[in-house]
DNA sequence: GGCTAATGTCAACATCTGTAGAGTTGTGAG
DNA sequence: CTCACAACTCTACAGATGTTGACATTAGCC
């Protein structure tokens, strides 16, 4: 008998009424406080309330922060899933065409924020600093085949940082005019320099 | 009469005799403590312990974590101590000199940390943020004037993201070969890139 | 020597955190 | 209908955190 009153009969107890979609509302809600916040200041709480549910059925669900963090920040969508034929048939060349590959990726939000949301979170959680690290590993190793010249490892990491630099200083650090501009406008910028990591003269001085 | 032993006499409250590095002491063991776990992870306990030290002289000597934070991530060298001289006369070119310049900087323990606390802290607390913003407005704008061509601004940011993506990567994400690659290695490698972003055509599309 | 300020510890506070356990209500299979 | 299970909430706990106030000891100036 915990309900006071028969006619309203909403008791905030108890399973509701109905299908659920309870479920992925708490994943979106963790994708976005994880990436606003960071991991250490996205809490159970916060993102349950964002959910418009109890801490606890997040934990019931999840099991535990890391495993909720692992759930919410697998980005929803993939590079490889981004259609690279557009860009192909316009004649542009291998960076410009990677650099607006990766400049449309980010225009997603869904995407965009699992990505920050990693980023964030990898300056003070280990795991997430591992999820950053595989993610440059598989979906940018496969741009290696790519690259015409020696040190295809160096050339893909290097690829990497400025990527990493342009999603940090954009998103994170907010850096002017960067945080401003069309996705599609730092991609031009962006693509020499990816021509230059892809197939540009080696920097190896073995001699030096 | 706190002291139940006269013989052995050190008590462990109050002040100590002769002078005291405390204070210096506290700031290390900060700038330490932020640059390994970010602002949130590093706390008054743990940095005080480092310091040998109770947390409520920490609070007492800073005021508050965002004051010791202030203080304690301030680089102890700048770019400008930095000789930029012995490069210069190597008949290296705008970017190079460059390069070898920020590379030579994160040698330096304390201002790698210093940069390096800003950095990881940027993610979850927005004063250092602000601090990595104001860094680049300050630091890189002086170089800005090395710059030929238009978009100023959007050069001495995309400058800064390759050089940010460079250290995200180094040492928070530790992307190899790049984390392990010798600092000089890595300069060789950026030159073409900063060239790239100093003096490189525009990107610009006024008519796209 | 005496006094003030600097240096130091200790115990405690209010608050927030992740998480566990018990209890309540709806769903769907038999 | 029944009954196991899934979806919920409530309460609470143990630990950590930033910060405070009271107190102890020494340094340095008069």
């Amino acid at each position: 008998m915990s309900d006071p009153d028969k006619k309203t009969g909403a008791s905030r107890i108890g399973r509701r009424p109905g299908p659920s979609s309870t479920r992925d509302e708490i994943l979106r809600a963790a994708r976005r406080r994880f990436a606003e916040a960071g991991y250490d200041r996205a809490t159970f709480r916060n993102i349950a309330a964002d959910a418009g549910v109890d801490p606890a059925l997040v934990v019931q669900f999840f099991g535990s922060k890391k495993e909720l963090f692992a759930a919410a920040t697998v980005p929803p969508v993939t590079l490889a899933e981004l259609s690279l034929a557009p860009a192909d048939a316009s004649g542009a060349g291998p960076g410009l065409r990677l650099a607006r590959l990766l400049m449309q990726w980010l225009e997603d939000e869904g995407a965009r924020q699992a990505l920050l949301a990693r980023v964030r979170s990898a300056s003070s959680e280990p795991s997430a600093a591992d999820a950053v690290r595989e993610m440059i590993g598989g979906q940018l190793a496969a741009f290696a085949e790519l690259m015409d010249g020696d040190r295809p490892d160096v050339r893909a990491s290097l690829l990497a940082t400025q990527f990493l630099g342009v999603v940090f200083a954009r998103f994170v650090v907010r850096v002017e005019p960067l945080a401003s501009m069309d996705g599609k406008e730092i991609a031009d910028w962006l693509a020499p320099t990816f021509d230059l990591y892809l197939t540009g003269p080696s920097q190896d001085t073995p001699f030096g």
